[in-house]
RNA sequence: CGCGGGAUGGAGCAGCUUGGUAGCUCGUCGGGCUCAUAACCCGAAGGUCGUAGGUUCAAAUCCUUCUCCCGCAACCA
């Protein structure tokens, strides 16, 4: 029996399309399933979406939809993007399904019974045209950061979850479990700034809007986001539900993968309400940093960027998925444009990549009719590429059991590079001239297919499509993770050389 | 003094924990090669490692000051 992996991505939240920045999420998200899958593991991946709320009902409104209506157009358009980014997810949770409306109203119920929920006054500043709460911090010069109108304090009947009865429990298991924030260094910024200060009691259910999980004993109230939102995580895999098999098999998750804005509700108000619930934690929340355009973040209301479909479209997926994989530092933010999007796209796929592939495919045929099998007469150059090529899937793991993609990446593209570096210092060409020499050629690709091979086993997590077509290139079914170690004896009769990545010019 | 992160050749980053010739990718320039997608390989130029001070035989790396940038109390990945 495997052992198991469960990932989920947060669940968006429904207000407009998706941009680049959830494809970015996703698709470090689909790496991570596949390359665990790759390794061995019998992998959970979830994502979703979070459809409930104020925002939902008025953009509905505005729109003369019904916010189910308006939601289910938003979510359609998304599991069409994410099925052109080829994103391998094994649920798609909405926050709308009934079994996740029932469990949310079971969770509820019983943290009331127990006592760690209660029902309060909520005080806060609200704009009556907007129909909407805002703190303090949100204000833009003490008016609505919406509509620029005046606020007012208004109070509201609500229910709180007990978030301070946790507070120490919490504090402890994050100095205890240093590794379950990732970067580490944002558990100090959770601590000093959210914990420390004290933590208030959670506001769970509003008055306010109607379009939400109602509360069964007092129903002029809806769940509130906390509790309706977080709980997808542990309600996709049917906990509260008649059939929980997924929840024992699969619980608790290995790595919630969140946006760096996001990573306080799920290391400060997820491990409370699972603690409350008497609910083993998650291993890990890993806090990515954002893409930034033109030096700000992405921005539904200034609207500062493309439909993704259109980077799809234009470069292909896997330039789109390599990009977002590669050009951004662990938990760093990076810089997002078309023009980065190109020149990583021309320099790492198309020519250490793809015009590597084509060129050593090209001259099996021009040489060998492209049959080309290890006549194992060495050269001077074959030990270190060979070494280089063996001690991969260790460099990878190593990189990817610390979320480090880029690097791990980068890792496979040394091997690239090697390849291509040791195509000059056997110059299989001059090699060719000379008939005494020619096993001695053969040898020479068919190191190079070898490696490229290697390589294209861990490429398959990162960019399956891509991968998928070297193998079809190589001609081989050899793409299992045992077999991503120099083998010494296979025989290659190669298809045709097709170009992986046309170089794009700049307009 | 709110907290946290950051500031390293033209761009993007690594190095800082455990001080000791400043490294990688891209870009630029020169050369090589011609199997290949004007690609590939080699070489070169380019850095007072944000500022000011301190510790030390020695500091990008440790300590302190200051400046600037980013993020952060509630549904923006």
């Amino acid at each position: 029996m495997n052992k198991k992996y469960y990932i989920t991505t947060p669940i968006y939240y429904p207000s407009a399309n998706f941009h680049i920045g959830h494809c970015y999420t996703t698709i470090i998200a689909d790496a991570i399933a596949r390359y665990k899958r790759l390794t061995g593991f019998d992998v959970f991946f979830l994502t979703g979406t979070d459809e409930h709320g104020q925002k939902i009902e008025n953009k509905a409104k505005d729109a003369g939809v019904t916010p189910q209506e308006y939601v289910d157009e938003i979510v359609d358009n998304a599991k069409n993007l994410w099925s052109s980014l080829g994103i391998t997810y094994d649920k798609f949770i909405r926050t709308t399904d009934d079994y996740h409306e029932q469990a949310v109203q079971k969770i509820f119920e019983k943290l009331y019974n127990q006592g760690d929920i209660y029902k309060g006054k909520y005080t806060g500043l609200y704009c009556t045209p907007c129909e909407s709460f805002w703190t303090e911090t949100q204000l833009v010069d003490g008016k609505c950061p919406d509509c620029g109108r005046e606020v007012h304090e208004v109070e509201e009947e609500s229910y709180f979850f007990k978030l301070s009865k946790y507070q120490d429990r919490l504090v402890e298991y994050l100095e205890s479990h240093p590794e379950f924030i990732q970067p580490e260094s944002r558990k100090n910024e959770m601590i000093n700034n959210f914990i420390k200060p004290g933590l208030e009691d959670l506001c769970v259910s509003r008055t306010t809007f109607t379009w939400g999980v109602p509360v069964t004993f007092d129903p002029k109230h809806v769940v509130y986001v906390w509790i309706d939102a977080l709980t997808n995580y542990i309600t996709a895999l049917g906990y509260a539900s008649d059939n929980d098999e997924l929840y024992q098999k699969y619980w608790p998750a290995n790595l919630h993968l969140v946006g760096k804005e996001i990573v306080r509700f799920h290391t400060i108000i997820w491990p409370a309400l699972l603690m409350a619930l008497d609910i083993p934690l998650p291993d890990k929340v890993f806090g990515h940093g954002w893409l930034i355009i033109d030096g700000g973040k992405i921005s539904k209301s200034t609207g500062n960027y493309k439909d993704p479909r259109e980077y799809i479209e234009e470069y292909g997926v896997d330039a789109v998925r390599y990009f977002a994989l590669r050009e951004v530092p662990f938990g760093n933010d990076g810089n997002f444009s078309e023009e980065s999007l190109i020149n990583r796209t021309n320099a790492d796929l198309a020519n250490t990549l793809g015009n590597l592939v084509n060129r050593t495919i090209s001259m099996s045929h021009k040489y060998f009719e492209g049959r080309i099998e290890n006549k194992k007469v060495a050269t001077e150059f074959d030990e270190s590429l060979i070494n280089l090529v063996n001690n991969l899937t260790n460099v990878v793991e190593e990189k990817m059991s610390n979320l480090r993609i880029a690097d791990a990446l980068d890792e496979i593209f040394e091997v690239l590079r090697r390849c291509n570096k040791y195509i000059d210092e056997t110059t299989p060409w001059i090699l060719a001239k000379d008939e005494n020499e020619k096993d001695k050629l053969q040898t020479v690709l068919y190191n190079l297919i070898e490696s490229i091979r290697c390589a294209s086993v861990l490429l398959q997590a990162f960019i399956p499509t891509t991968a998928e077509k070297i193998f079809a290139q190589l001609n081989t079914e050899l793409n299992n993770y045992e077999s991503a170690s120099f083998k010494e004896n296979n025989v290659f009769e190669l298809n045709k050389p097709e170009i992986l990545f046309a170089r794009i010019d700049i307009k």
